[in-house]
DNA sequence: ATAATTTCTTGATGTACATCAATGCATAGG
DNA sequence: CCTATGCATTGATGTACATCAAGAAATTAT
């Protein structure tokens, strides 16, 4: 596992990029971040020393996060493919990690219309089942406020 | 490992109990939530088919999410130490799940505040080492409501 | 040291969502 | 069947935070 410098400003990874590089920090901070439509940033997560920084994406898929080092640094690189080699049953806490980077961007970045548009798509068949509030709940909005959401969306859909 | 039968409304788990028990789901929904100081719900996840649900908690801490079922489910039953006798690796992503469950948390039912204090709790010596507009961005809120909050908090405290 | 950038603060105003309250709909239980 | 209890909708009002703008402070570059 290669040991490396890298100097405060340095951008490890952004996004759309195909790698599935992990960096372990030794000494130093890395950030990871996303960026949205009008260009504001979001932090996913700091990474101080001898934390684990990556993007939870999947494998073979273009990230979503950017990565840089807010400090100079020293990181050890390793990739995805690695460590699942060392324990496969990685897969269903890295599949759990992806839903909750998710959230995460979501909770920060979308209006309550936003969050419930991206939970019809992350669950569909669940929004049939669950009674309004506890779908309000998850989004961490109110019932009233979903409700008008839905109001909303019904007129412009049909 | 035990296959169950758990009918809709079962609590599973609930919040400061000592278990370490791991939820698969084969059939049915389950979900986890916190209940804040005022008894409002914040659904952490839904777990419907295929799905593992579970406390993202310490080994051998009291946890804070209570788990039950919304549906009548079909369930395999396990434990995190039996997960771990399979791949030890587990531990260093384990920390990373509880982090980001606390967050997902944090973002639903926190205000500025709250955040901004649970932030330094998490991040003692980070606080010092990053501009406050990247606290910002990692709270989910604006510099100028940072700025505000600290302010307020530094007339209280000094 | 001085200029140029960036960061932080403070104020005025706007807005999305929360809260409160009332009413209409279901579903469940006697 | 009728009544009770929880759920969803709708309206009126409140509030925390966003946005916009301007200036002060700090950091970086020349």
């Amino acid at each position: 596992m290669n040991k490396v410098h890298v100097k405060k400003g340095t951008v490890l990874k952004r996004k759309g990029d195909l790698s599935s590089k992990v960096y372990l920090v030794e000494s130093g901070l890395l950030r990871s971040y996303t960026i949205e439509g009008k260009g504001k940033e979001h932090i996913c997560m700091f990474g101080p020393e001898n934390w684990i920084v990556a993007d939870n994406c999947q494998l073979n898929e273009p990230c979503q996060l950017f990565i840089d080092a807010i400090e100079n640094s020293i990181i050890k690189i390793t990739t995805k493919e690695e460590l699942l080699k060392s324990s496969p049953d990685l897969k269903a806490l890295a599949k759990r990690l992806r839903l909750m980077q998710n959230r995460i961007i979501m909770l920060m970045s979308s209006n309550a219309k936003e969050r419930y548009e991206h939970f019809i798509t992350t669950y569909p068949n669940v929004t049939q089942r669950v009674p309004l509030k506890m779908i309000a709940s998850y989004l961490g909005i109110t019932p009233e406020a979903l409700s008008r959401v839905r109001h909303q969306l019904s007129q412009k859909n049909g």
